[in-house]
DNA sequence: ACCTATTAATAAAC
DNA sequence: TGTTTATTAATAGGT
């Protein structure tokens, strides 16, 4: 957009990249604004000028929330790594794979050795991880229910439950990394009701 | 840039506010890449959507560089803040307003209470904070030569010098926030040359 | 910083 | 989810 086509490759003219940078990035910035609104999405945004100047941008005025949830999001991909690893042992032809996997996303992870996390917050992070699932459950539980509504026939209905419960049934044989003050309930509750904690590795399992 | 006007407000209809948010958020990943690309940024982005899931581009493969980097710049903005607080004394009528800078600064900092950061890293962001400074500095260094030999008249160079002294000037009554081991060299190298050592809480005056 | 010819993004519909 | 198309939005180049 504008005259001409541009081709994807830094601007080499001093005057004109600091330009285009200054344009493009309150567009960048309005279009992350706008995807928050229009979506209801959280967003961060970080910009650092050739020059070393940082930009920034993010919903509900705080940066450092949506840092942190995206830790926790990480911590979680972590933990399902792990898990995964656990589930099929340590000979199995995936491990490789998943080691692999896992490295990656503890690369990717914002927990450089120079941070030392205490115990007290790897506690807080299970309960944010607990609370956040237990809003997806409830979503979960809601549209169920649509399903059961729609469909009425009985087989349907009982392949969807087996299904549900069939994704949670290795929960007992996870490695817990911490305790958690609420633990030893996940396994008699294999329903997914409002009141039923999810565990962090149980996510993806629902989400993707 | 469609059929119709948008309104800046979330889209209630569940399914246009999905596609909505699959269509944006690959429009705001390629502009993120763009300007980093074009613009020689770098650049982190990161969108929850409102069922949770993480998105995320990052430039250089590295969110983690990033976010550090982040911080380092968060924190020499607090470095900033608490020198300004010093340089002024703790009575001026500024006093106030600069403590509520920093506190808006502190809240925005990726620093909280579960975070212990080791001394050691500490001084390792000040080592960082000085190289990414000596970078800058170079590169002034190379504004200035060729504002120089533009300019020949040796009352325009003599004002540029002093500029440049002047901004340093209280380097020696501001606040160490820690020693590092080659401190106690900033105060008798005025010139910036490209072996002279910055401190962070240089790099506003020069950056903006 | 402001102006416009152009290109790019995308809303709606399928 | 992918494709198409009418339309609006972003912006490159110039002033």
């Amino acid at each position: 957009m504008g005259r001409g086509r541009v081709q994807l490759k830094r601007i080499e003219n001093k005057i004109n990249r600091q330009v285009t940078f200054s344009k493009r990035r309150s567009g960048l910035l309005k279009k992350a604004h706008e995807i928050s609104v229009l979506c209801d999405a959280q967003v961060a945004l970080m910009v650092f000028s050739s020059k070393g100047k940082l930009f920034e941008y993010a919903t509900e005025s705080c940066m450092e929330r949506i840092l942190e949830r995206y830790e926790r999001y990480s911590f979680t991909e972590i933990q399902c790594a792990t898990d995964e690893i656990q589930q099929n042992g340590n000979w199995t032809w995936e491990h490789a794979k998943l080691k692999a996997r896992m490295e990656t996303l503890q690369r990717n992870l914002r927990y450089p050795q120079w941070l030392q996390i205490s115990n007290t917050f790897k506690n807080q992070l299970m309960v944010e991880s607990i609370s956040e699932l237990q809003k997806k459950d409830k979503e979960l539980q809601e549209q169920n229910n649509i399903l059961a509504k729609k469909e009425k026939e009985k087989t349907n209905v009982e392949q969807a439950h087996w299904q549900l419960n069939n994704n949670c049934q290795d929960s007992s044989s996870m490695l817990l990394p911490l305790n958690i003050s609420s633990n030893g309930r996940e396994k008699e509750d294999n329903e997914t009701t409002n009141s039923g904690v999810l565990l962090p590795w149980m996510i993806r399992h629902h989400l993707e």
